[in-house]
DNA sequence: ATTTAATAAAGAATAATATCTTTAATAAAA
DNA sequence: TTTTATTAAAGATATTATTCTTTATTAAAT
């Protein structure tokens, strides 16, 4: 049995995804509070961490099956594993990261993915000089070598990081490998067929979010 | 007066956020159709880039004040100018840098910020190694040196790349400094008093998203 | 001219999300 | 034991965002 809602006629509730985009979020805090020792935690105090309503947060995590007490709140330890078992944190998908330049550097040597389900495990760049290094362990391979690497690999996920005008290109080529999710940084939308996950996680977006607030703080 | 949609009363519309984070993708691509002399682009066409509905994105244009006219669309370049003022992508903030690290270190060297309306102007960190140092142009100073850096400066934002431990201290440091917004990327929620803007870009919630639709996929 | 097709724009309807309200559970205090 | 305070959970309402529908505009075709 799932441990997700379920509606009257049986079939699983789709989590909101606000709901999705806030769980690392709780997750991260109750790590942090399980080291501390803490055991028991009540949503209104969890919903104080981050500006939120406390039913929101009750709401949040029935969506990943947790349940608490009256008066005591939910089981730290409890809330940890089940958020991460909900989230997928605990699995383990290895990715392939085309682009090995500065931000994807940075993305294969942070350590906080092992933590969160993903694992990259090789990196594909043209430029000769990043060629047959490696990073932080992740060896660095030439991609036209790879053109053509057989589908069924057991990498599940793509991460684009190259310039936006090599990113649809690169996205073709992944869809070709049979992988099932790609995780684009470049600043532009790229099209893949339907059965493939795309994540655009478009920088700029946030930026324009922080200028707007800024530039009408006037008002 | 304002380019921004009006009320009947006259106040400002507020901007759904989800527009404002829409915006910059019509721009980044927009300018890319101007580079190729493409003088005219109507909301449906526009729209088939993204996968939107194409009322959503005559909505998003007619909150930035752009007009299309029927059967012709919009003129490319005034979008691109609308879009640029509305954005604030025109004007330039300046912003500092706390914990020049891999990722502090890939949004340095950037140069996407500089058609976004944002300039880094000094990195900060505590380790030896990286001070006085210089990452494509910019210096990186000790932070120890600047704990009291006089208000009044005409930084208005400030970014987080330091570790999650250290982020809520350089946070109450840079509210100290009279930073308007804070742009944070350590996957915790920092406190800061109201007057000052947040935006939390968690890497976290994107891949959640991704191992969300992964591991449902089979459903 | 007149008609047709494409489109923006405004408005209505729907859907998704967040907040508020009520109820029930339960631990601690009286 | 009884009361009180706190809380989760469920349900109702409100808000926000998206999609659908209608209307009006305009360029091109007839
Ligand atoms: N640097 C950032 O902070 C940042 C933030 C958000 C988004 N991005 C986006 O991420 C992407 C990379 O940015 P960056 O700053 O790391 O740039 P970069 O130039 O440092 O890295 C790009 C890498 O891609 C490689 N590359 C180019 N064409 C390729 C191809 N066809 N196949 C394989 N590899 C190829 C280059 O050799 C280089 O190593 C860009 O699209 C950028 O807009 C960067
Ligand atoms: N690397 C990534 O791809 C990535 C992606 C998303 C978020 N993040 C987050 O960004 C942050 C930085 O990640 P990173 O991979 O660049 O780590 P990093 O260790 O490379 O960089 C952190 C930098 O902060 C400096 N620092 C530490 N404490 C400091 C302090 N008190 N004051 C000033 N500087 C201090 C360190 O000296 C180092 O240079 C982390 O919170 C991480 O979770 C990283």
């Amino acid at each position: 049995m799932e441990k997700s809602l379920m509606h009257k006629d049986k079939k699983p509730v789709a989590v909101p995804e606000p709901t999705i985009r806030r769980m690392p979020a709780y997750l991260t805090l109750l790590r942090q509070l399980k080291d501390e020792g803490q055991e028991f935690i009540s949503a209104p105090r969890l919903a104080s961490f981050f500006n939120l309503d406390p039913t929101q947060v009750v709401k949040d995590l029935a969506y990943a099956g947790a349940a608490g007490r009256p008066k005591v709140g939910y089981v730290v330890e409890k809330l940890v594993e089940i958020l991460e078992e909900f989230l997928g944190f605990n699995r383990k998908h290895e990715a392939f990261l085309v682009g090995a330049g500065f931000l994807g550097s940075a993305l294969i040597q942070y350590q906080g993915f092992r933590e969160a389900g993903m694992k990259i495990v090789a990196a594909f760049d043209t430029d000769k000089k990043k060629i047959g290094k490696d990073i932080s362990g992740v060896p660095v391979f030439d991609l036209a070598k790879f053109r053509d690497l057989a589908g069924r690999l057991h990498i599940s996920i793509g991460i684009i990081t190259t310039p936006s005008s090599a990113a649809q290109q690169i996205a073709d080529l992944m869809v070709g490998w049979g992988i099932k999710a790609i995780w684009n940084f470049a600043p532009i939308s790229i099209k893949v067929p339907p059965h493939v996950i795309v994540q655009d996680t478009h920088i700029y977006a946030n930026l324009a979010v922080i200028l707007n607030k800024l530039n009408n703080a006037g008002r």
